[in-house]
DNA sequence: CCAATTTCTTAAACTACATTATTTTTTTAC
DNA sequence: GTAAAAAAATAATGTAGTTTAAGAAATTGG
């Protein structure tokens, strides 16, 4: 079953009973999107958090000017979303999108609200899980802060090696907070 | 009683029955510590969730070449730690420190661990805090990504007007991840 | 399979912010 | 209250990263 993937996620810090699994699985919705499929617009209500079965997706701020900041990317085993908004049921900041075919399984708030009442245990599950997500944006601002673009690069690329190889170089670009002019300079000094 | 503070905070997210409350109140360790007095130090094992009663509190980033940047401030009513090393029990890479004479709570993570045992409420009380910690950072790397110092600066000065006035332009600077000197041209065109 | 679009590279001119140094102002300590 | 230390301002010079533009390479759609 292609739903033993979100199962082992969840077993990574939670242990269900039996009789827990099937109304866990029966509040999410199976979804596959071609490629450039828009998962969320801003503006929009985001009313999901998904976990990502298979394929890439990227959660990118558009400004005023049109110039894009890529926020995260997601990939197989992880949970994406607008925080933000989808907490607060309010329009969203982000635009989500795939970069390729991708199978996306949907929790809506409402149901989450329900999954914490009826099976406590996922407070602590989300609990974990939103650690870790703290974790990683503060560490993300400690680079952003005290190295340079070039420094942030190679670290994305040892930490996302795999995401590195499916994405094109404006998104890494747009994620590291350059222009892809200047990391394709940066590219080339590398050679030297 | 100054425990109203941490009480009132619990109290936005869940509540205590009152058996409860004096169980909770046991595992903090109250502790008045001066100005300018160091509560973690990179390097030392972060034993601790800290909980500002009173006064002020900086955590900071010190890197190579002696460069800080200045992660989060935090005042009255605030939690306070190097999360992931908090959670890992791993050497911490933040130092924190008092700016004032501060009144700390202190949680250590093996109460921690128990509470959430004894009273499983607290997992949906720190999902909620670390939920908004991260929507916070996150919302920090967009703006670190999308705009430039000036504009870093008065979301900074709107966001967190008490904080603005209790630290110093230099800490104010390394928040915002810029140098003093340009900090303080900013300041001069504002009034132009 | 070819045309169209998008991505990537290169390079020159430019800008936001850093660095260094000096002076003035404010805060701290006895 | 005064000396010493720290913080803030000002200004000249330097640099990491942007902008604009144009051509080469790769991808996509029909």
């Amino acid at each position: 079953m292609t739903q033993d993937i979100v199962l082992k996620n969840i077993a990574k810090h939670i242990s269900l009973d039996e009789n827990e699994i099937p109304y866990f699985l029966s509040i999410l919705k199976e979804k596959k999107y071609p490629k450039k499929s828009v998962i969320l617009k801003e503006g929009e209500i985001c009313k999901t958090i998904n976990f990502v079965q298979s394929g890439t997706l990227r959660a990118f701020y558009r400004d005023s000017q049109g110039k894009e900041s890529t926020i995260m990317f997601a990939v197989s085993d992880w949970w994406i979303t607008d925080m933000s908004c989808f907490i607060n049921q309010q329009p969203a900041m982000l635009n989500i999108e795939t970069l390729e075919e991708s199978l996306i399984l949907h929790l809506q708030k409402e149901d989450l609200d329900d999954l914490y009442i009826k099976i406590p245990k996922f407070e602590r599950f989300f609990r974990i899980i939103m650690q870790n997500a703290y974790i990683r944006e503060q560490l993300r601002v400690i680079q952003n802060l005290s190295l340079s673009a070039e420094q942030r690069y190679h670290i994305f690329l040892d930490k996302y090696p795999q995401v590195a190889k499916q994405v094109t170089q404006k998104q890494i670009a747009s994620y590291l907070g350059i222009t892809p002019e200047f990391l394709s300079m940066i590219r080339a000094n590398k050679n030297k």
